[in-house]
DNA sequence: GACCACTACATCCGTTACGGATATAGTGGG
DNA sequence: CCCACTATATCCGTAACGGATGTAGTGGTC
């Protein structure tokens, strides 16, 4: 059994976390994830196969994210192996989400942003 | 020459994130940033002499910090070695803080959050 | 109905990074 | 003068990433 405590998956990994945001709005497979992660960081963040299969191996492994057996009705790429987030997972998400944001009270009151920062 | 475009720097790992971010105040020697950093992460992250000075050589090799020969008058430890951010690092931490705060607010329009969020 | 680009997953392997263990030695209070 | 603490350094096993390579199904087109 892997360890069942979420503090001690953190801090996750850049694409561990983006790999979960992707899941966040629902199920998908290896490669749409991939491809959602290089959409939502603008192409900054990109994950070649070496690096998305090995992430989803060690994912499944933690129990982080589970392979969905039903598949959605209309598309039906044999290949495709679809993926969601466990309860486990989603905890663990919130949790770094909110590590995150500390970790960026920090920095902003340290002044550390230049002109252009985001809200 | 290391790689002078800051964004082949990112994203940044977590020991590395918080080197930066404690070295913002000002000048610290490496035993000093790994405290600074437990107590800035009420204890959650915790860098072992492997991670710190692993961590602060590569940082210097890839310029993103340097050492600094000139000590505080006041404190005379001769075996500490002080480090400062370089130009480069603080636009690297810079970027490195737009970044996460783009995968916040991304994490937020998903709804990631439990009831206790901080601000 | 052959072709070909794209999709999709898998594995291999070199490199980077982390983390604990170990070593060594200076510092400073009691 | 101890002894705990400070401080740095190195070693080594493990985890994670990233590109290369391999294999094969899918789907459009001529």
């Amino acid at each position: 059994m892997p360890n069942r405590d979420p503090k001690r998956q953190l801090p996750l990994t850049a694409v561990v976390l983006h790999i979960l945001l992707a899941l966040a709005d629902g199920d998908l497979h290896g490669y749409a994830i991939a491809a959602e992660i290089e959409r939502a960081t603008n192409g900054e963040i990109r994950t070649g196969p070496g690096t998305m299969y090995g992430s989803i191996s060690r994912m499944l492994d933690a129990e982080l994210i589970e392979e969905v057996s039903k598949r959605p009705a209309s598309s039906d790429d044999e290949r495709r192996r679809y993926y969601r987030t466990t309860a486990f997972g989603r905890r663990v998400l919130s949790l770094e989400v909110e590590r995150l944001s500390e970790v960026l009270q920090l920095a902003r009151s340290k002044r550390v942003l230049r002109g252009s920062g985001a809200a």
